[in-house]
RNA sequence: GGGGCUGUAGCUCAGAGGUAGAGCAUCUGCCUUUUAAGCAGAGGGUCGAUGGUUCGAGCCCAUCCAGCCUCACCA
């Protein structure tokens, strides 16, 4: 154990500073950091409740100062609570001078309570006359605060603003305290999933939870995370998709069972891609991809009205319209439309000869429905910036989705393309048991030719549809990839509030600023929140 | 994994091979309606890490670490 004194030789002035503060507070019998405190009111509302010409109302507000200025026996600061920012003033003269000095021990960052009533400043401010307060807990970091005003306009200008990518990532905190807009885009994922939920309930669906931990993994193409059971001594994956588990449940009897949570996929990583992410599936029995597009539209418009309370959202200028119905159309007649080729009947060597005159590099080893994808991918996605329902697929890719009725070498699937993402996929579910039996030993050969995303042979799955199931209609929509949509947000990591970092270097190989926050070896025994986590998911290479 | 850019004080950033800088934040003094408060003063750095070149490296070279962008892979 190291002491108070070793410890504060290692900090630097501003946290050495806190730390004396800390122990002046215990001097005086000031506790840093008390049990609770009675708040009645918001920053927010405390504001736009004022009116000059009421009574001065007295209000009990709690939040972190975030500004403070001292001008000798009266001083100005501002506090922010989960609502906003208010001013508060103290003066001397109506604390008395036990309290004003104690205020002069607290510093930006500090939480407080105050109580006081509401009142206009001569430069028109309205603020809190403070006429008690209490420290709530004492802050013993410095934090970034930047400088900011609020200009002729009324627009908030933020001097130097606390932009660092990484530190932003990492202590996401830090971030949330600071850059408002932060908190805002993850209250609009709050009400984007809430909106979902509430619409999926309302329809009488069964919000249902299935395995993370899996001993085969399925339902897509990606490579899994693989981890290790003790106690049965064997590998588990944690799942990539929920899909297999949800049809066994359709074939039990649910009629409609949906379930919002973790996939992981053990690949790269950029701005739309983490490797865990957040997936909706829903499966409805009896129905298929035509009756999913018409809920689909109608559950993003509800959605999209919960977050943005408009029937559009605006992404980089332009304004995404959700007002149903969607743009319907063949992924052949998209590429038709897009491109002036027809792909439809062609065979393989017809393919590539289209993609050769569209300058569609192709690799020898792909089968039709891969050239078609590709052609697909790097000629027409990017187009689709209106939601649009690309349907009827190549049946290579798509082993789990039912045989198009009326269209050879096709799959009834479709997905929804807005902004040039994928948001939404779904099928008409293959429900022969015959027919999927066939699919996923193609899939075993591709794997045993070395296809590490081909899925695995789920002989309980297969088993389970003997039994039988019903028609039915299966959608996954990635939340995060949603969430971007409809907050504008540039990267997954802005929707994901801690988003998968590389470890901050271990102690004695410090890089960046990132440093001066890390641990060193003997503090690990006191700075818990900083020892490295025992992980039991190991990346597979 | 490839390519490009970046890493300097708590934050935001300057820095032409020759004694490490600014603004904000912090500290001291003054200041009882301020607001990017103000005035006067002060402290604060292993220049991401390690090696090399050089009389001398924040700067040049190499390797490594981390982040961002981009491509590849991947939905």
């Amino acid at each position: 154990m190291s002491t108070p004194t070793n410890e504060m030789e290692e900090l630097n002035d501003l946290m050495r500073r806190r730390r004396e503060e800390y122990h002046e507070l215990l001097a005086r019998n000031v506790n840093p950091y008390p049990y609770g405190y009675e708040v009645t009111d918001t920053a927010s509302e405390t504001l736009a409740a004022f009116r000059d010409e009421d009574a001065q109302r007295t209000v009990a507000l709690a939040g972190r100062i975030m500004t403070i200025r001292r001008m000798g026996k009266a001083s100005f600061a501002h506090l922010q609570d989960h609502t906003g920012r208010i001013q508060v003033y103290l003066k001397r003269d109506d604390l008395g001078d036990e309290a004003y000095a104690l205020f002069k021990l607290l510093d930006i960052g500090d939480i407080i309570g105050v109580t006081g009533f509401v009142f206009r400043t001569k430069t028109g401010e309205v603020s809190v006359h403070v006429q008690g307060f209490v420290l709530l807990a004492k802050s013993l970091r410095p934090l970034p605060v930047p400088k900011e005003k609020t200009d002729e306009q009324g627009n908030r200008v933020v001097f130097d603003q606390f932009t660092d990518k990484e530190l932003r990532y990492r202590k996401r905190a830090l971030d949330l305290i600071l850059n408002p807009e932060v908190k805002d885009v993850f209250l609009k994922r709050s009400q984007l999933i809430r909106a979902m939920r509430s619409f999926l309930d309302s329809r009488g669906y069964i919000e249902v939870e299935t395995p993370v931990l899996q001993p085969l993994y399925g339902g897509a193409a990606a490579r899994p995370f693989v981890t290790h059971h003790n106690a049965l001594d064997m590998t588990l994956y944690l799942r990539i998709a929920d899909e297999l588990y949800l049809k066994r449940l359709i074939v039990g009897g649910f009629d409609g069972v949906y379930e919002i949570s973790k996939d992981f996929r053990n690949e790269g990583m950029d701005r739309s891609h983490n490797p865990e992410f957040t997936m909706m599936e829903l499966y409805v029995a009896y129905k298929d991809y035509a009756w999913m597009m018409d809920l689909v539209e109608e559950m993003l418009f509800t959605v999209n009205r919960a977050v943005n309370n408009a029937n559009t959202a605006m992404v980089g200028g332009v304004a995404l319209d959700f007002t149903p119905p969607f743009r319907r159309i063949p992924m052949s007649e998209a590429i038709a439309e897009r491109t002036g080729e027809r792909i439809d009947g062609l065979d393989e060597a017809g393919l590539r000869a289209v993609a050769r005159r569209l300058g569609v590099d192709t690799d020898p080893a792909w089968g039709a429905g891969k050239i078609i994808d590709e052609i697909f991918s790097t000629r027409v996605e990017a187009s689709l910036v209106q939601p649009t329902f690309i349907t009827d697929y190549p049946i290579e890719l798509s082993p789990l989705a039912k045989k198009h009725r009326s269209a050879a070498g096709l799959v009834e699937r479709f997905e929804l393309y807005i902004n040039g993402q994928e948001i939404a996929n779904c099928f008409s579910e293959l429900n022969d048991p015959i027919d999927q039996r066939e699919r996923l030993v193609d899939q075993a050969r591709l794997r045993a030719r070395g296809d590490d995303e081909a899925m695995s042979f789920d002989e309980d799955f297969i088993e389970t549809l003997e039994y039988g199931m019903p028609p039915t209609a299966g959608l996954g929509i990635g939340i995060d990839r949603l969430t971007m949509l409809l907050t504008g947000a540039e990267s997954i990591r802005d929707v994901i509030l801690f988003p998968t970092m590389r470890p901050e270097t271990a102690p004695g190989r410090e890089g960046k600023k990132v440093h001066e926050h890390a641990p060193d070896a003997a503090r690990l025994d006191e700075s818990p929140e900083s020892v490295v986590p025992p992980t039991n998911v190991q990346d597979q290479e």
